[in-house]
DNA sequence: CTATCGCGAGACAACGTTGTCTCTACTAGA
DNA sequence: TCTAGTAGAGACAACGTTGTCTCGCGATAG
């Protein structure tokens, strides 16, 4: 409270009356210094509440690590994405490292501001969504060890933890096929999303795999358009009997909209991504269950282990997805 | 990409031809350059991808900000931090200021820990939703500002965003006496938790206002026990007809449980604080809202002013909560 | 034509810390 | 007893940047 500048170590080093550069050893643990002269400045740090200034350790080790890492999600709110930062941050504390974290929003140019911040704060290594839009950007960064999650990374060559998004995906439709649908819809993201890419490929694979053709598709600008995207698919004269949702907020969209138009015990539904709930609508919603937090776990340690100087090829870790069968994808089309 | 150390403003001189200060002046953005002159500083800065070393800049000017706060958090994989965090970023954005996170988990170590390397790391200020341990620890930090949201802090006086804890919980018994009830049962957080304990005082003071006597009370050392101690509590040879729970996790837990027992049409159910996808259970829950959101942009609004000098007294923002009807708290008691 | 002023730009010190070198006092071995 | 060696502790420079001081030059006024 008193608004007196913070204590350096020349006032820790006056106050145990020893030299600058003994409090220096003290502090950073060296064993060269005798016993009861180390304990006279620790006793002097305690009283003074003396912390390193970070900003001159930094200046004068060059090399030294801040133990912080750098975070860019989609969306610290969306629920995916806050159990990814939960994953990521328990691991992380698990070596003593803190999280700076920044939502992108689908917004390149933020991403890049958010990377070039975090790298100025001297972030020892970024963990990365990236937006589809390429991470050429990172080649202006000085040099940071970087591992992308939840989707690749282009332009820029890196460690990379994803989802099994193309066969869960796959196994979802297969999941509805096995059910007896035939005209099986796709809500998903805009292509410009690399994971919307890939499950919709999932999507597309498995259909035809099965001798189906792509019934009907919507790539949404926003997960905010699902429910009324899922009204007009419904209303067409041929609706869908079976949805396959990419992605949890859309999932949440559709099934809105089913059960506004009371089908939602009608309309199969299976989601990619599960969601906090899912199992206590009604119906239960069948999902795609991803593991945030292997991946956040996995994410880290590729992280950790770059930034102690791993070198070698980019590796790419697959997080297996899961189909949890709740009761909205065990709906079997009215006509059969 | 090079292993070659990051360019200083020396490098940048010697690239535009200029004085190291002059690079300095053009950086910082001082008008008393030549425009020729500061076109070569920006093209070289440019050209070298100069970034200034924020350590070296904090260093010599002690005074500067590193536009970052630290905000400390109850754990931002639940809904309600997840959201208020997420407002807390949008606005800190505003102010192009960065967040440092963490999750304290009601362990005031973690805590102390989370303060002090945040104010290490040079947080202009923080953003705390304290336990109750009391937080004295702030004293022995570095003069820093902090603002308390969600949760008043004791120990430390400083700027507090509050919900109306005392008379939303109210709010809601006051609902479920309209409706009949009179065996109205309290699950809770540990008396530990300052929010807790205020909810609970809303509850017995609502209960008392109209001529009742607590029912059946339930204080959980954590909200996994809430599904358990709701099967507990409405398996008595007297169940409650109406239960009021202090916090989404436990109103998800009573609600689960009811709904295992089939009770969920039966028995009323009011929570506190909203949760995503309350309005598509069924029945749908009804919440006393609080507004993440505000509290959120109020925090970072009042440490802002703190952070640019504003001295006062502490003051207090109580944000308004809102019963929201649904279903669940207008199911009228069975004997009524 | 000279004195004064102002503006642009460089020289230099300082911020708080740590790496390196140096110095002193003591210990051990011959 | 003397020398060599060692361990403990201080002096000093340097990290990259910015605040202050100073200097030079052109413009303006007397």
């Amino acid at each position: 409270m008193s608004g007196a500048s913070r204590p350096t170590m020349i006032d820790v080093a006056r106050t145990a009356g020893v030299s600058l550069k003994t409090v220096s050893r003290v502090v950073n643990g060296e064993t060269t210094v005798a016993p009861d002269l180390a304990a006279r400045v620790r006793a002097a740090v305690e009283s003074l509440h003396y912390r390193p200034h970070l900003g001159a350790t930094m200046l004068r080790r060059n090399d030294r690590r801040t133990r912080t890492i750098g975070v860019l999600l989609e969306d610290v709110g969306n629920p995916f994405s806050a159990v990814l930062h939960r994953a990521i941050e328990d691991e992380a504390r698990l070596h003593g490292v803190q999280v700076l974290i920044g939502s992108i929003d689908e917004d390149p140019r933020r991403e890049r501001e958010l990377a070039g911040a975090f790298t100025q704060r001297h972030a020892d290594g970024l963990i990365v969504a990236p937006t589809g839009d390429g991470q050429q950007y990172l080649h202006s960064l000085p040099d940071i060890p970087v591992v992308f999650v939840d989707r690749p990374g282009s332009g820029h060559t890196a460690d990379s933890v994803l989802a099994t998004n193309v066969s869960g995906a796959g196994d979802a439709v297969r999941h509805l096929v096995a059910q007896g649908h035939r005209r099986i819809a796709y809500l998903g993201d805009q292509p410009g999303i690399p994971t919307a890419r890939e499950r919709h490929r999932g999507y597309l694979s498995a259909l035809t795999a099965a001798g189906l053709t792509p019934f009907a598709e919507r790539r949404l600008r926003h997960p905010s358009y699902a429910e009324s995207a899922t009204l007009s698919l419904v209303n067409r004269p041929d609706p869908p009997t079976g949805l396959f949702t990419s992605q949890n907020l859309i999932t949440i969209g559709a099934f809105r909209a089913l059960r506004r138009l009371g089908l939602h015990h009608r309309i199969a539904l299976v989601g990619f991504d599960d969601f906090p709930l899912a199992d206590l609508l009604e119906p239960a919603v069948t999902v795609v269950a991803q593991d945030p937090m292997t991946m956040g776990r996995t994410a880290v340690r590729a992280l950790f282990e770059r930034i102690d100087g791993a070198t070698g090829p980019a590796r790419e870790f697959w997080i297996p997805t899961r189909l949890i069968r709740r009761g909205s994808g065990e709906i079997r089309p009215a006509s059969a």
